[in-house]
DNA sequence: GCAAACTCTAGTTGTCTAGTAGGAATTTGA
DNA sequence: TCAAATTCCTACTAGACAACTAGAGTTTGC
């Protein structure tokens, strides 16, 4: 069930470039959101060029050249970035919706398995088709902000007032989600009671 | 996104042997439950060796013998058995609850890609491990008896009446999923209106 | 004893992942 | 005009993994 690197690192980058736009930078080098994301600098230049050519980001060539965003990122639907870069939101091409193929399955109708992987599918999508760039963008910079961490690719060093209050906890927690923050924010009052 | 095709013969076989044991059929062996399934044979003895090792299936050696469901399928979480062919149910590690590694990310909790797959791994695990290989089999053989469908491993021939309505669609339809069915099901009634 | 089954180990073949490498083309500032 | 910084393009590759395949060994029922 899981994305690929490619997949991974592409999302990632997209968001920086996100980020970037977002605070009036005009371009961003491969070299650097290589560094920042601290991923292999060849890798990242291949999967944007895949970007580049779907139109979903434009670039700037010779010195002090770079990617941005080309297109609305409030048109950009997280699902389909992942399509792009891994195919099909289903466990199973049966269940797929985008992607579908016939399984070896003699009757797909009565097929259990089928039936459940339909719902993971649904699931799948009801999160990532239903949310877009630039939402996961604002969310992300409202997180940083409520807590003075610095924006990345902001001149004006919007440094950090305290140095971060706890950090040691691992395995992600639960309230941790997109959708909890997104609707906190929105609300525009803290997640408290 | 995808299961594996060991993830996916493994779930069909253990769907299988869940229809079994619920028509009293004592063992089945490989050859049939491949022949079923159209899988490869030596691929699936393969899978259910796995099984047997986790102690979820047993064996009768020699002639005559085959495989049964050991544990009881009503303790046998899907969202388990998926884990324990593919692994973590997110996407990225660094949103897994099971499998939990940190990632390359400079701050996990201001990490815009890891919110959202956070909630993507949840939606996940809402089904998968909600719902047991009782619950999936008991659907999956309630909407074949509505329809009239002979029921596999069934001694008593329980023919069709009607040789099938219509089969010819495709793409999977949202309505036809697993949770529909089960509220169904278990209401009693059909889904219409 | 024989045939039908499971058991175990070891290949095998192809595809994919996650990169690496190198250089050509382009743009800018000095 | 030249050097530096950048994108652009193509090719290659080591290793992992997926999805089997093969075959010999063991157990059991008749």
């Amino acid at each position: 069930m899981k994305l690929s690197k490619r997949g991974e690192y592409g999302l990632r980058t997209l968001i920086k470039l996100g980020i970037a736009r977002e605070v009036k930078r005009e371009v961003v080098s491969a070299a650097e959101l290589a560094e920042i994301e601290r991923l292999p600098l060849k890798f990242v230049e291949q999967i944007l060029a895949d970007l580049r050519h779907e139109g979903i980001i434009g670039t700037r060539r010779g010195k002090f050249g770079g990617y941005f965003l080309e297109k609305d990122p409030s048109l950009i639907r997280m699902g389909d970035m992942v399509r792009l870069f891994d195919g099909m939101l289903a466990p199973i091409p049966c269940a797929s919706e985008c992607f579908y193929k016939p399984c070896t399955c003699d009757d797909e109708d009565h097929c259990g398995l089928r039936m459940i992987m339909v719902d993971v599918r649904n699931a799948i999508s009801n999160i990532l088709d239903r949310y877009t760039l630039a939402q996961v963008v604002d969310v992300t910079l409202r997180k940083m902000k409520r807590d003075n961490l610095p924006i990345p690719f902001s001149t004006s060093a919007t440094g950090r007032l305290t140095p971060e209050p706890e950090k040691a906890h691992s395995k992600p927690d639960p309230k941790q989600g997109f959708l909890a923050l997104l609707k906190e924010d929105l609300d525009g009052n803290p997640s408290g009671s």
